[in-house]
DNA sequence: AAATTTGACAACCGCCCCCTG
DNA sequence: CCAGGGGGCGGTTGTCAAATT
């Protein structure tokens, strides 16, 4: 392998990106869109790799990411979903709206990794300290693409015998193999999941579509609530606090706060703003504006996404007002923080699960302030039923990505 | 005030997957 | 079927500013 051919090219610069370059890669995409990566910087004039200008663009110059300070709801959210995916960060910044998978990266590897550990929890494994593995800095083994090894699975692996009174559950179907001593992989727990989440039709959206308001499967299916309406996620849970090892903290924490933002989003955020946002069809977005709100988790299956749809710089601006979903989202925000699941996430968040109550019985904070800035910024996009077409093959595909 | 450390962020590197010819 | 290229991902390194000594 080695390095990409373009980046072998003579005289390409490296390091930062100054103002100038910015600006020309910004303009080429805002007029051209991105088209073929390699072609950009020759198109608009740039001393860059394509790999670099794509970079820049998805990290820096994309008009919706959110920039600043990560929220106490999105940290949680990075935990939850790093404990189920590992170092997986295109997904879990797929669950993030404005996010992109460098920012997660980092603020992992520089600020909650150590917020973790000062709590006694092992990063990696999301396990107490104490009954970790060692507690090194390797990434979690669920992560990459061989998963056979992954400490969540040794967690999934513990008996049955061991799950708290207060965390009993109805038996559940587990796989024709739960005789079998190898308990069932996180890849079945994805699966069954999915599987609930689909079947989920008791999910019946308030109006603002739960924290994230992602589009649902299919258009004929309610939107997910999210936190608790389903008794599917909640199943999960149950079936997931049964099979990990069964402090009750770690539960909570790596599972139980998993089921919110998991359920309410993983099987549909792929597909981002993309499938979110009500357009009118004789004003399609430009190429870019789609892949600005189709964070990353998705471009593989979504295979024409990059082939550079010619955009008319008339109809395309950043100047605010082509970005309706900034505002759109201000009274669903509003609305959001009063939802029912939104109250069930505060009381995990005060406490009224154990982890939360043990975290906060530290004397140091886990997370820092909520912010008030507008947390998920594609909260109650409308999503039009061929949008949700669209949404049902993506997720489908993001469902198979997940499970395999 | 200068030197050092720390933290956050930006960018690069190497590898892999998928598509296409 | 296979090789090559493009796109994407995760890990790592570089940079810079703030904090600390």
């Amino acid at each position: 392998m080695g390095r990409h051919s373009c980046c072998y090219k003579q005289k390409l610069r490296k390091g930062l990106w100054s103002p100038e370059e910015d600006e020309k890669l910004l303009k080429h995409i805002t007029k051209y869109g991105h088209g073929c990566w390699s072609s950009v910087p020759k198109q608009a004039g740039l001393q860059r790799c394509g790999k670099s200008c794509r970079l820049r663009w998805i990290n820096y110059l994309r008009p919706d990411l959110k920039r600043g300070t990560f929220s106490m709801q999105e940290e949680n959210m990075i935990i939850e979903l790093h404990a189920v995916l590992g170092n997986r960060w295109s997904q879990i910044a797929a669950q993030l709206p404005g996010r992109t998978d460098n920012e997660i990266k980092n603020l992992w590897n520089s600020c909650i990794k150590k917020k973790l550990r000062q709590r006694g929890i092992d990063p990696n494994t999301h396990k107490p300290l104490a009954e970790g593995e060692g507690g090194d800095d390797k990434a979690p083994t669920n992560s990459g693409k061989t998963s056979g090894g992954s400490s969540d699975l040794k967690l999934l692996a513990l008996p049955p015998s061991a799950t708290p009174p207060s965390l009993a559950l109805p038996e559940t179907s587990f796989p024709s193999s739960s005789s079998n001593p190898t308990a069932p992989t996180k890849e079945f727990f994805l699966d069954r999941f999915f599987t609930n989440h689909e079947s989920s039709s008791s999910c019946r959206p308030s109006n603002s579509m739960g924290l994230f308001s992602l589009p649902q499967l299919s258009p004929g299916r309610e939107a997910a609530t999210g936190l608790s309406v389903s008794p599917n996620p909640l199943l999960w849970f149950n079936q997931s606090s049964r099979l990990f090892d069964m402090n009750p903290e770690y539960n909570c924490n790596a599972m139980s706060t998993v089921i919110p933002s998991v359920s309410s989003s993983v099987l549909s955020t792929s597909m981002g703003l993309k499938t979110a946002i009500n357009l009118p069809p004789d004003n399609p977005p430009p190429e870019c504006y789609w892949e600005a709100g189709n964070i990353s988790s998705s471009s593989r299956s979504s295979g024409t996404s990059g082939n550079g749809i010619e955009l008319p710089s008339s109809n395309y601006s950043y100047d605010g007002g082509m970005y309706p979903w900034l505002d759109m989202t201000q009274d669903k925000e509003t609305q959001l923080h009063q939802e029912p699941e939104d109250l069930r996430w505060s009381e995990y968040l005060n406490g009224a699960f154990p982890i939360s109550a043990a975290l906060q019985n530290q004397s140091q904070p886990l997370y820092g302030d909520v912010k008030d800035e507008n947390q998920f910024a594609t909260a109650g996009l409308v999503l039009a039923p061929e949008s949700a077409a669209t949404a049902t093959a993506a997720a489908a595909t993001t469902v198979a990505k997940f499970i395999v």
